[in-house]
DNA sequence: GTATCATGTTACTTAAAAAGTTACGTTAAC
DNA sequence: GTTAACGTAACTTTTTAAGTAACATGATAC
């Protein structure tokens, strides 16, 4: 299923994971299935994604439904079901997909009290509140300039500059 | 001990929080207790502190004494004792407090695998996580740009606004 | 010198949210 | 009607700071 094999020749369903860490990691996840399903014409069931993403099929239907209620995606049930795509990749950007994903939190860090009687608490509030705010914008920005059909550019790019550097043996 | 008192007249250590998320908060609270310092000569206690800060003496200790590795305070034991400061606030930026807790994670966002055999994951990794360090990058300056001496300064500025707003009654 | 105050430190519990898991109902293709 | 697939609900696990409790150590006051 997965089309872009690394030079190790494994496929990214087949990588195990010793990650533990408990973070977010939908934005990337779903950014990963969208670029294979843009890669393919037929749809891709929850348990193929959910190898792809070394996790079960229940958690992708659940992270994937919200794709769906944004227009994104669509799904079919029964034979030959699964998830495809409702949008051209190019006009997707990468903000567009964190904002159907419901802007999951950014940050671990925040300030205490919603709105302090004390005044130097406030400042100090408002200055680290301030910060996250500026960091906040960049992300979106950031995201908003890209599209994942640029991705997908990208990874082409790379794929023929790996070629040009190591031509296919011929026999 | 707050020196800096709302219009309704209660002080920091007064309020009552209703806060239950768990965010890491540690920077917004030095912040705050670090102004305080810089209001008083004599030292301040953890359990003043504690007060301040709606929690108790031990995760005071635990925090402030990040900030004495760093040199940023000291702190005595005994009678009289607690913590001051070591350092110019004025000579004191944001992103100094920061670096001396550590560096706390700053996004609760992050991405799956460390290096993916798939090319697309590897995309979508690569986008998801220049997006985040952009972001961080920018809360970093804006921290830098920034001297806990700052914050007081502008605390003031409010008071002083306040109090040409709302002359004070004499009788 | 002893009582008290305050830090220093360790160990444990709590809380929040996504991830992970299990189970079962529903719908569509064959 | 059997099978494949989504839809959904309920539950457990994981991670980390926060929160808590206890006690040793050191400094001041008397």
């Amino acid at each position: 299923m997965c089309l872009y094999l690394s030079h190790e020749g494994f496929s990214c369903m087949l990588v195990l994971l010793e990650e533990t860490m408990r973070t977010d990691s939908r934005l990337s996840r779903i950014l990963h299935v969208l670029m294979h399903l843009g890669e393919t014409d037929k749809p891709i069931t929850s348990e193929m994604i959910g190898k792809m993403l070394n996790t079960n099929p229940s958690l992708v239907r659940r992270t994937m439904g919200l794709l769906r209620q944004a227009g994104i995606v669509s799904s079919t049930k029964g034979h030959g079901g699964g998830w495809y795509l409702e949008k051209q990749l190019a006009e997707l950007s990468l903000a567009d997909v964190y904002a159907a994903l419901g802007e999951p939190k950014l940050f671990a860090i925040g300030a205490s009290g919603d709105t302090p009687t004390c005044l130097l608490e406030r400042s100090a509030n408002t200055a680290t509140l301030g910060a996250l705010d500026a960091a906040r914008q960049k992300f979106l920005d950031t995201l908003a300039a890209q599209s994942v059909g640029d991705l997908i550019k990208q990874s082409r790019d790379e794929i023929a500059a790996y070629r040009a550097r190591t031509p296919v043996e011929t026999e």
